[in-house]
DNA sequence: TATGAATGAGTGTTCATTCAT
DNA sequence: AATGAATGAACACTCATTCAT
């Protein structure tokens, strides 16, 4: 991982600038996509409130659509840097999901920005359109990795158990914060974060027990 | 349930005819969404496509959004009413769940193009836009009604957590589903069916069980 | 060839002003490619001077570019048939050549506009820009079809003579007009027609003698 | 004509660097002028291609605009200064012709970027575009010198038949030359070199002769 | 009622030019 | 002098919507 400030120490003002630049149109972006979703908002929505020339959108970046693939991209390797760190952290198979599922929910009720950009990149990928082409394989390669991550918590099964593990895991957090903030708002479901929390988990370690006789085992922990 | 036979015998051949075209236009318009999703699939794909006057669409419909709320309300209202006849069906609060499980899954394998128009219309009304006004209750709505239905299943709760459980049973399900069309498409889940059905069937349960000390509780089936 | 009366009288009244329409965008942007340029004109000027709608242009044309197509396709279709007609009527290969000429100047006198149109087309032709693309089929078909025409003033000689003698034909002519409206203006070329067309003639002819002892030999008229 | 090394010597190293700069903004500007057109080169191609800053060519050039002209100025006393020299090599009026014929045609066999650039130049001259406005005049005195230059081959008439034929050769070179390049490359236009400044030869000298009774008389030459 | 021609505000994107470093 | 980040006016093209027929 690296360490920005000294990293930066070594850019001359102008590179520094640029990385700025970058980042302040990455942070405006997410925000003005999820205020108003990748369709409403407009490229001049958010050169304007980055207080920057329209055409130095496109100095950054290819296209709208080049800027959501980053954003994607960039909450992914977030995403799974954090449960990554946490997962680590888990010291018996069982309390690695507890950790993934923590952090997963931890993470979108810190940023709905990205629970909210990812429901939208879902939705896409389903259509039959350019803008779809690429962004799936960014999001398999996160699963893939989830997978992976979670593969201790069913030890002994087939990688395709871990993978249904993980697109549980996946599609339980979003689905149920979607709906939650949805009906109650950001901040309402961030006062019930314990209890989600318990409940997904609860969700996911019944998926493992009655997979048991099926596909799906849990590797007890101490 | 009405009886359309019946129903149309009623009208003049005008009349007949009107419907036969707002019909036609629904179902188009719910194919063309979900092939290329309701902001790029535009009005003249949809009238073209029914083999109508671009003009056509206006006389049924005030706009395009007007045309999203109206599937929203009819795939919403004919999910209910599925599940509504299966619940009814159901012998046990236990089995109560399972059936709206099961009917729910059932149904947006019957119907994937709802599935994806739901998840669409999930991400909008999040969005400070006009075109989410007023969808947002449509849903909540049907939320409202599902967790009416399941209620038997939590008796002696307070209606929070029957709404919590209704919640959990959209969630699960269409995020549960979305993923998995998404990376094996919805072929390959339709032969998963069954394993589907069962787990979200075990991580809802398990939602309540865990929930007896806290706020949900189930009330157990003979 | 059409009697456009009678053909229009059979057409609706929309159809009619359907026409109508296309035929004002194509007389509008000639005259507006000729005055501006290729270029400089934009698609905005032709509807504004049209007097229509933006939107209208691209019911009517793909691009920008295919009306550049239809313009090119038209003019030298008109040119080709003008001097198919003139050619018909020369009572000897020798005026054979003397009609294709005198028939081409008059054509560019008539239509300066399509003078800078087509010069300035053989201009883009030349470059690797998408835009170019089929345009040159277009001409080459134009510069064939005259090869055919002015066929019998070479009689006996190979194609490539008759091709050869449509080239010069072809470059004399818009080569001279060009330079000479650039510096005398359309009206003072205007007023030197027979002057022009005779040089012209006496170059091409010219050339056919030269090319006697090499390729091309003169057929002479009666 | 300038001796370059001799010049050279006399300047800075800064100087000389300037000088360097310069002459290589022209060169790749009429490198890429002659592949994409005027119109479709950017600046930031010509810096590209250049390998130097974007900004470094607004030090050199007013505008886009500004460097064309100065190609064109240069490009047609290049071509000037070689018919010069070759004209003042021919030891009669008639050979003038010919020695001016030739220079032309390879010059633009030499620099076929030049025959496209110059062509550009032609269309946009005609237009009512703000780019035109100056560069009328320079293409004029070029032609004003030719029909300098010329004269002899016409000893005795009035100056504007000198101002013809020297628009008839300007005419005739670029027309044919142009129209055989689009269609047959500039390779296969070089390997006909011979036949097409014969072609020019008569084509010009039958010009004369035809305008003796008229108004262009030939000086025959020895 | 049904139509589809017409519309024009709005979109993403480009590019000549400027100017602080 | 050289640079290249920043700019914003312009442009080609789109599309939901209207309305005369």
């Amino acid at each position: 991982m690296m360490i920005p400030a000294q990293e930066e120490v070594a850019l001359s003002r102008v590179a520094r600038r640029k990385v700025e630049t970058n980042r302040r149109l990455l942070k405006v972006a997410r925000q003005l996509f999820s205020e108003k979703g990748i369709y409403w908002a407009k490229v001049e929505d958010i050169t304007e409130l980055a207080d920057l020339g329209k055409g130095t959108f496109y100095k950054y970046f290819e296209s709208k659509e080049a800027i959501i693939r980053v954003l994607l991209e960039e909450g992914l390797s977030e995403l799974a840097a954090e449960t990554d760190a946490a997962v680590r952290r888990a010291s018996s198979p069982a309390k690695i999901l507890s950790a993934a599922i923590t952090t997963r929910v931890d993470f979108f009720l810190r940023h709905p920005d990205y629970l909210l950009l990812f429901h939208q990149v879902r939705g896409m990928l389903q259509l039959q359109v350019d803008a779809a082409k690429g962004l799936l394989e960014v999001y398999d390669a996160h699963l893939r990795w989830l997978a992976k991550a979670v593969r201790p918590a069913v030890e002994g099964t087939e990688a395709s158990t871990a993978r249904d593990l993980a697109t549980a895991i996946a599609a339980y957090t979003s689905g149920l914060l979607t709906y939650h903030v949805l009906f109650e708002g950001a901040e309402g479901v961030r006062r019930r974060r314990d209890s989600l929390v318990h409940a997904i988990e609860q969700s996911v370690k019944a998926l493992i027990k009655s997979g048991s006789g099926r596909s799906i085992s849990l590797k007890r922990g101490k």
